[in-house]
DNA sequence: CGCGAGCTTGACGTTGTTCAACTAGAGTGG
DNA sequence: CCACTCTAGTTGAACAACGTCAAGCTCGCG
């Protein structure tokens, strides 16, 4: 974790949480903010938020990928969803509990905005429109969690790992062809599932001209396909 | 569903959705809520919101058991959580996004009071306190689901069984020994498992002397052991 | 060159699903 | 009052899905 200099003022003008979010805060709004906020690089693997901690900042992450992850009491983990940027992460909690229920992680070089929650909490609190903003914005990646939740529940490892594959490639790679940012081990504890499984998983498709794997990169060939392996589980 | 005459307006003054979500709202603005409500009530297995629909309404629920049910393309069904009243349904995406994503189910007789969704949203717009207390309560179950589906994700039918009997006594129905309103299939599309593993499951339990189960009558004998098998999966 | 992390494969036992048969209780109509 | 039927619950056996373990592979890096 690098502490950046912090650009100036005006470089926000670009800034999608200044465009979207912040769409309906004054200038002078805008400058408390930008004075409470602090901005840093993160190495693959570093913890943006850790779970458990008591949280004082929002984080804004404008740049790389990230994993929401959970961990339980014997080490074992799992991943509730994987988004891109630009994301409001610290998320749906934000104004309900003080304490995080799940750690983000960087999964790629990231680079995040943290921002003070009091001072964005009380500029909610005399701006609605802002309220409902940031309300919008922290919930989109709920939906994600649940869609991946419900999978899980009544779906075979053949049916999560489509799924997965799916949301990776039109959700966060936006390619059919994509580097993948996870480990097989991680992409195991996003589909719930042991790695030997995914392994094997990943390899029947490769075989059966689904998808084209090599390590790393992976290439989906036949998406419809894919959708039905999706939708029959 | 059957419509049941609005109570007076000065009903609601014990109501904890008066009390708690339109603290800070005024007595006039309220009147407005008031008139665009309707009162009804639910028979088991009645649906309150179909997963689908546009929501036109938010749902105070003030009596009754009800379930958040997702039903898939092939009449599949999942329980994402089951709640008590008095809740605030229709939930999180109520700003988002203009369709229910899960039906809301009576798992017993219900009541509860539909506002009209432009109405309070209008109102949330001039009045941030009211944005916040939504979005808190609009939430709350959400880490409910987000429990549930940690546990779906890394247990064995074992230990998710054991979560939801303590889930069910603990937040549910609020004693050890409880009449249960869900039938053995409800029980598995909550665990996301067969009927017949639930079924073989709770008389094992029974069996070790862990619960006593008479069909709907359950009784809890041994929580520190419920809890260990919830821990060990 | 050798080490280690991540990846891969196959064998084997466990867990869970499916199917078919059976039981119990509630409601219905002669 | 007794079939009849319908629904929910229960049991066991056969079979498929999945996890675990052990062994070996590959590639990047010191």
């Amino acid at each position: 974790m690098i502490l950046l200099d912090k650009p100036p003022l005006n470089d926000c003008e670009h800034c999608p949480f200044k465009q979207l979010v912040c769409e309906y805060i004054s200038e002078e709004d805008f400058q408390l903010l930008y004075n409470s906020s602090v901005q840093l690089k993160f190495r693959r693997g570093e913890n943006i938020l850790k779970q458990g901690n008591r949280f004082t900042h929002i984080v804004f992450s404008s740049k790389g990928y990230v994993k929401l992850n959970y961990e339980n009491e014997f080490g074992k983990n799992l991943i509730l969803t994987v988004v891109d940027s630009p994301r409001l992460l610290g998320g749906i909690n934000v104004f309900n509990d003080d304490t995080n229920m799940f750690s983000v992680t960087a999964i790629d070089e990231c680079e995040a905005c943290l921002i003070d929650i009091n001072v964005l909490k009380n500029m909610a609190l005399k701006n609605s429109a802002l309220a409902l903003r940031l309300l919008e914005f922290s919930t989109s990646m709920f939906r994600d969690s649940i869609i991946n939740f419900i999978s899980l529940a009544h779906k075979h490892v053949n049916g999560r790992v489509a799924d997965i594959l799916i949301y990776l490639s039109e959700k966060i790679y936006k390619s059919n062809k994509f580097i993948l940012t996870l480990t097989r081990k991680e992409l195991s504890e996003f589909a719930g599932c042991s790695q030997e499984n995914i392994i094997n998983t990943l390899s029947r498709f490769h075989k059966d001209g689904i998808i084209c794997t090599n390590v790393k990169i992976i290439e989906i060939l036949d998406k419809s396909r894919l959708a039905e392996i999706s939708r029959f589980g």
